[in-house]
DNA sequence: CTTGACGTTGACGTAAACGTAAGGGACTAT
DNA sequence: ATAGTCCCTTACGTTTACGTCAACGTCAAG
């Protein structure tokens, strides 16, 4: 499965530590689910957005846990709004930092120009 | 400075340390300039992006160095476009992770309206 | 003039996210 | 049977990004 997401077995043993996955164990050997593939997945997502692996453990527990009790879900609404807000933050300053790319670039590409 | 961004004086010596910022130095005390705000909210914006700083400061440093020669011109360019790259990838899986918490809270909406 | 309040400089501490060596099964190929 | 190849665990090492503590300078207020 490291080969497959392209990260190491020590990650994959270190996300299993943090209970970020949690593969069938046969003896002592690793089975990996479709659960924890789509569950590498999404921490690997969060991973490169920046968010600690703690965080991402919360976010990924959420598609989980499905709570049948009113009061959890009103809870897990809330915490979904919160993350949303986050990446929406994130996006944010993606798209200036986007945005500011660009101009430099115009500015290098006329300065090029007036060069040639 | 570090109140107005809402980071600590830590930070800042911090960054002036790994050359994120210089401020002019007025025999020991620090004065801070335009050019230190503006990359200085460059940082904490790649930061939050997940940009480790060494890599933050080869980004903004761009926009420092404005190399008159072609070559470096072409060369700066080149990064311009991994950068580039690097933000649209990650724009995508922020995307991505926006749909699918839109997608869970969509379910919890429904199952919390079957419950009332 | 001395007492805070604040700023500066090392220098050591720490938490997160792994890397890496050291050693032990288990299976397979020769 | 021995070597090679995996996978496993334990445990200490490393890098990044600061936190924190000790010690000193300095400048206005009492």
């Amino acid at each position: 499965m490291a080969d497959e997401f392209g990260v190491t077995h020590r990650t994959i043993r270190h996300y299993e530590d943090l209970g970020l996955i949690s593969p069938e164990r046969r003896g002592t050997a690793r089975v990996f689910h479709r659960r924890d593939r789509i569950r590498l997945s999404l921490v690997l997502k969060g991973k490169r957005l920046g968010f600690p692996l703690e965080e991402i453990r919360r976010i990924v527990d959420m598609y989980d846990d499905h709570p049948g009790e009113a009061g959890q879900l009103r809870y897990l609404l809330a915490q979904i709004g919160d993350r949303r807000a986050d990446l929406e933050q994130r996006r944010a300053d993606l798209d200036l930092l986007l945005h500011e790319l660009d101009e430099l670039q115009a500015r290098c590409e006329t300065e090029l120009s007036d060069l040639g």
